[in-house]
DNA sequence: ATAATATATGAATGTTTATTCAAGTGTTCA
DNA sequence: TGAACACTTGAATAAACATTCATATATTAT
């Protein structure tokens, strides 16, 4: 019985070798694959979708948000903190409410990089 | 002082209630927007995005991605059962092996809907 | 049949993350 | 100034999740 674990390579590593390294060779950096995951873990979350989905309807401010998701405005301002910071959103401060809009920016930097692109207002 | 708590709505509520009536009219359901965010969540990690990048140059068996990822084969099987789940990959078996590839219908779909499209391979 | 191999899977572990709660900042208005 | 308000934020909690470990299934070879 021959010792075997997982660190092992299986036998594939042989026979698929020269498949393997060729595609070793053409794979993005790590750091790319990174934050690509990233960006799309930023759209994987019900509450931040509809938030970027009402904001592109209009300009709201965080209690707005809130009656219409049905959320606590914490949860709200937590939430957009993450979107702010993917750059997804902005915002202006008029007296004591804060409008947050789309950064449409940002946004149309990442359909023209063609990551993400939403037909129909999703 | 007057009672107050996070669950009463704050006076925007009605400075904006047209506006926020709208665009709840406009919503897409409570469902669409679920899965949507479900769709981006299996994009929203990095060994699956590897994954899922690595089948698009070529089939490969779990074996193979173990390798070419630096990862237990355990770890891969269990994300490809979450690309298969999503109906992002498919699987052929030949002998022991299982190679799996890219489920073109499947994404294909996905890019037509324009929800997310690659370019250069990421 | 037995051994070896390739993969799958359930349970356990540690980490990440969404929401809540409580407290904090800055603004307006009396 | 101080009370009310809109929002933010840090800590706590609970749920979701990725990986590991041990084991199970299925296939091939002896």
């Amino acid at each position: 019985m021959m010792e075997r674990n997982e660190s092992d390579r299986c036998d594939c590593k042989v026979i698929h070798e020269d498949v393997v390294n060729a595609v070793k060779e053409k794979m993005p950096s790590e750091e790319k694959l990174y934050d690509l995951a990233e960006l799309f873990k930023v759209f994987g979350d019900t509450t931040r979708v509809k938030i970027l989905w009402a904001l592109d309807e209009s300009e709201m401010c965080v209690c707005d948000l809130a009656v219409l998701l049905n959320m606590t405005r914490s949860a709200i301002s937590h939430q957009l903190r993450i979107l702010r910071q993917a750059r997804l959103v902005k915002y202006r401060k008029e007296g004591k409410i804060v409008y947050y809009s789309l950064d449409e920016e940002e946004v149309k930097h990442i359909f023209d990089q063609g990551l993400i692109h939403i037909n129909e207002k999703f």
